[in-house]
DNA sequence: ACTTGGCACTCACGTGGGATGAGTGCCAGC
DNA sequence: GCTGGCACTCATCCCACGTGAGTGCCAAGT
């Protein structure tokens, strides 16, 4: 028996499968591609693979579907990535030329893959747990209050307005807080953002005297714009795709739709397949059916891969039906993510 | 013939149908109901309003279920606004509570909406149009690169790095900046943001001709943050409560999860019953079935109210199928805005 | 002028039986 | 190890039928 005509049978019927939504019986089979054999030869073929526990028929008298352990051969050995065409191309690029904002290239890259694959799409913004302070902006605004801004290397922009409470008046408010400003930039810039936090309370122990009231309220703040930036978010679109994508689906859709809108769930299962081994498709992470632990996430597969230059900043993917295109899915997927990294190191 | 009993039967039909979801007959209704006839003399009723348009039936032998116009009737003159319980004010409050950032608010506004009506909900972010400049601030952070940031009076920030390409040593550019940041303040500050626009062209004429390339390149950057500001938005939750809430309005779900994404529409929405008369029913506005001039909202109401205290900075409202418990939504609507125009205020 | 009970009528829905056909598993022969 | 043949299984479609909820209309009652 020939291995390779087994593997042949799998990924025609994974692609069969993925195009018609109906389950493929022997006879199709060999109608719709050039397998040189007799139907009989692959419906033991299909056997055995039913034994291994690739594919599964719905109901006796049906043809088979692929389960997720055949969807997870056909990526790991059997899918190669088309290429993108060249209309394609340039509809990526047109797409997402023009951005300004980080704020604006998450969006537009977030909407481009939704349009682009028709499933949901995520992006994190990028990550800044490797990111460092480029710069601390600190200044009154009229009155008592103060503006602090938070400057990252990898672009990112928090800011805070505080209300110093403990100043005494505002004549010497506008001194301590340039003479403050130039002392947290000497203590913090360039130091990685979680470093920058533990290093605040040095900061103020070592301000002097008079101005410690502020300083102590100052680090505060800025404690808490370093744990904001932090903190992981993500964007999301092309739900709506999801309900087109097909019925089957639809039956768990609401929870679908729930965990979506859970960005803390989306933030653990994009980390999840950041730590992947990435193996050889080119560092795509592939999530499989009830391979997503989460509840209401079988049933889906997910197709990410990191973004953002040399130093992956942080991920994109795509989130659909688990009998999605994923050729087509994973090229979409890492061409996306290559132009946006290009757009980030400019 | 009594017309009183004629709108009682249409409320019975309404608050029936919203409940079971399937078409009330004549029968169900005197029992389910004190109304003191037969269903002989219902049915007659029934038949007039459904001659009026207020009801139909959705084949020959099956109950009457409302028209979109037989809803309006019933917000406009049947619908009593449920008082919210305790528990549930107190759940509003602990919801709400601790929230620091605006983006906090309004995050958690909209969630809190979603949860209490299980429908999706949609919060405006505090309009500008009418806010003013609060401060700029423009300031050097490294080599050639500045940070602009704008403050508004209703606690918004929007901040851009710009490269400032026409400077000729770092050097004069500090200085050049620290002047302009005066200038720039002294012309925009307190003006409203669309005032302090048209304000900028005037301003780069007027700078001395040593800083005017600058000056060009922070007015522009100015004038995008301004843009940008006056920019509304909106953001959205609960979309997962639309599927479950009925396989009847699942067969446009497809369209009205887009509308949602598209958040150029949804702004449009809320700006159309921004606009509309709030009549007698406490500023809330409501948008039922077709009136949604939106292709694929109709299917769906919308119920909104201002919000932000006495001048009313944005809206906020929930979305769902015309069958929805208007009482209760409402209810919730109005309760809600409270509270957050209560926080805004603080 | 309304209201009411009675009555015939309609029609969606559920049920059950039979035909259809796609698809399989197995086996004997090549 | 491949192939054609063959019996078998079932989901699906179709149709006919009974059932019942609900209506519209009418004549009688108040």
């Amino acid at each position: 028996m020939s291995d390779d005509r087994r593997l042949a049978v799998l990924r025609a019927i994974v692609e069969d499968y993925v195009s018609t939504h109906e389950p493929v019986g022997s006879k199709a089979l060999v109608e719709r591609h050039q397998l040189g054999v007799s139907p009989a030869t692959i419906r033991n073929d299909m056997a055995v693979l039913e034994d291994e526990g690739y594919i599964t028929q719905p109901h006796t008298s049906a043809g088979r579907i692929p389960t997720d352990r055949g969807y997870r051969l056909f990526v790991d050995r059997l899918a190669n990535v088309k290429p993108m065409t060249p209309a394609e191309k340039r509809a990526i690029e047109t797409f997402l030329h023009g951005a300004d904002d980080l704020d604006d290239v998450v969006d537009r890259t977030v909407r481009l893959l939704a349009q682009l694959t028709r499933q949901a799409a995520v992006v994190q913004y990028p990550s800044l747990s490797r990111a460092s302070v480029r710069h601390v902006e600190l200044v009154g605004v009229g009155g008592r209050s103060a503006l602090l801004v938070l400057i990252t290397d990898s672009g990112r922009v928090e800011q805070r307005v505080l209300d110093i409470r403990s100043a005494v008046d505002v004549e010497t408010l506008g001194v301590s807080l340039a003479a403050l400003r130039t002392r947290v930039n000497a203590t913090v810039a360039g130091k990685r953002l979680r470093e920058a936090r533990e290093a605040l309370t040095d900061l103020v122990q070592q301000t002097p005297a008079a101005d410690i009231a502020i300083a102590a309220e100052v680090a505060a703040s800025l404690g808490d714009c370093l744990t904001a930036s932090l903190e992981e978010r993500v964007v999301i679109a092309g739900t709506s795709n999801l309900v087109k994508s097909g019925a089957d689906l639809s039956l768990s859709l609401g929870s679908v739709l729930e965990a979506l809108e859970e960005h803390v769930v989306l933030l653990r299962l994009v980390q999840e397949l950041a730590e992947e081994q990435p193996s050889e498709r080119g560092g795509l992470s592939v999530r499989i059916g009830a391979e997503n632990l989460h509840l209401g996430l079988d049933g889906t597969s997910v197709v990410t891969t990191g973004y953002g230059g040399e130093t992956v900043l942080a991920r994109l993917g795509v989130l659909g039906p688990t009998r999605m295109d994923y050729p087509t899915t994973m090229a979409a997927v890492r061409a996306v993510s290559r132009y946006v990294s290009r757009i980030l190191a400019s």
